[in-house]
DNA sequence: CGATTTTGACCTGCGC
DNA sequence: GCGCAGGTCAAAATCG
């Protein structure tokens, strides 16, 4: 009840009326390595803050189930963030988050002084593709916020900004021994990887904005992410 | 005992 | 207008 005070404030928004579109979105793809199995099969993949599962959907057209998370950190933090794993790739886990969290992230600016957390070790081949789409416009702050919740970028990262309006940004950062011949997204010339994977396909074309990959890039560097050279 | 997860039902948006 | 699919809520169950 009180998770959802907000409904009582905004009848005409209860419940499921949020509307399937606008609202900013942030898509992250995470490729799980063959070790996915270490993780729970739906488990997000655990950032710094506090998610409580609220739902789970069968997805149509995927075999597998998305799962729906608000923000516990905050009792009124009104973030949420979906989980799914790709239909095609079962290591490959897209986790949308929705909202931005309205309170100081558990270790914000505080620099993680176990950047690696028992898990990221584990999963050390990963890869995360970061999306994110607002109406409005997702300025730097806005990602720093969504760079909050995916705190523990992995070894590969590729962000993405989805604009309503351009298209915008691409990034990658590929600093895995992987070959990229392991990113279906990147490399879709993998045969079987070209089915209907509209959602990388988009990635692919997306345009490379500088800016905000230096953005990215001196923020996750200087947040002490392991970025093993090799 | 409290917090979180699970699961089914309900509601809304969208396409036909 | 109807049906489908997605998203959220709430009660019960489970776990720490």
């Amino acid at each position: 009840m009180d998770a959802s005070g907000e409904s009582e404030l905004q009848p005409t928004e209860t419940q499921a009326s949020k509307r399937r579109k606008v609202a900013e979105r942030t898509v992250v793809t995470v490729k799980i390595g063959e070790n996915g199995g270490k993780l729970k099969n739906e488990g997000p993949p655990s950032d710094s803050w506090s998610w409580r599962k609220y739902g789970q959907k069968p997805i149509k057209g995927s075999p597998y189930p998305r799962g729906y998370y608000k923000c516990s950190t905050s009792k009124g933090c009104s973030a949420k963030k979906q989980v799914e794993r790709c239909k095609t790739d079962a290591s490959m886990l897209i986790i949308t988050y929705t909202s931005t969290h309205n309170h100081p992230g558990p270790d914000l600016h505080t620099k993680q002084k176990h950047h690696q957390p028992a898990v990221s070790q584990e999963e050390v081949k990963n890869e995360v593709a970061i999306k994110t789409s607002s109406d409005e416009d997702a300025s730097e702050e806005e990602l720093f916020q969504y760079l909050q919740s995916p705190s523990r970028l992995p070894q590969n990262i590729i962000i993405n900004q989805e604009d309503p309006f351009t298209w915008n940004l691409e990034r990658r950062f590929l600093l895995d021994e992987e070959p990229l011949s392991s990113c279906p997204h990147i490399n879709p010339s993998s045969t079987s990887k070209s089915d209907e994977n509209d959602f990388f396909d988009e990635l692919e074309e997306l345009p490379i904005c500088s800016a905000f990959t230096r953005f990215m890039r001196s923020k996750v560097f200087d947040e002490g992410i392991p970025v093993v050279p090799s």
